[in-house]
DNA sequence: TGTATGTATGTCCGATCTGACATATCTTCC
DNA sequence: GGAAGATATGTCAGATCGGACATACATACA
């Protein structure tokens, strides 16, 4: 694995090579997280660069704040679906998200 | 939009350009469509590459042959999680899922 | 310190998704 | 034609997800 991509799981609380490996993630499960990590930091930079508050983008959404922050908590009651339509909404592009993801 | 991408549209029962539209899909919604499309059509190229059934692939992905056959029809009840899942277990990588959908 | 604004966390119930089953519709042989 | 294997379609109960609400935590500033 990349240090960034380390450095990305660390950051959002997982010990990658202890406890991930340690509760027996399996590489698709691992590939799962690291695209929700991915997709909900991308989701983050593109709020913030426009400058909006979760509550705004909650509204934007037609979602609720705290349905936001979990997505950019990369929680796990959050889909993938839910993080790419958000996306999308906001006006990326499958573009922007095969890019996130890879 | 590429002509590729109409026929692969069209091939799976969509007329874009006169149902897709007509019926209102937003960009976001015509996005997710097209990305579940060709995450199905991934799939189907997979399975088919390793000769198996789609009872076979459902044994190994521990689901049903209907499921299966869902997926691989692009039908709105699928989820791109279940997609993406599937493809994953199947030995493809974030990389694949990203150019698949691109 | 206290207030205002933004973010995080826990819970709930209605909505959506999923595996399973039944059954229908192909294909491919004989 | 008909049997056998593969794929497609419809339905449903249980599982998961999502918006909403309450509330806790954080940050900034007067």
């Amino acid at each position: 694995m990349k240090t960034t991509k380390r450095q990305k799981l660390e950051t959002a609380g997982w010990k990658v090579g202890s406890t991930a490996d340690f509760l027996g993630l399996s590489p698709e499960e691992t590939a799962l997280v690291e695209m929700r990590l991915a997709l909900s930091q991308t989701l983050r930079s593109w709020r913030t660069k426009h400058r909006l508050t979760q509550g705004d983008l909650a509204k934007a959404l037609r979602s609720s704040q705290s349905r936001v922050a979990k997505m950019e908590a990369a929680d796990p009651t959050v889909s993938l679906d839910l993080l790419m339509r958000s996306l999308l909404r906001l006006g990326a592009t499958t573009k922007d998200i095969a890019k996130a993801i890879a």
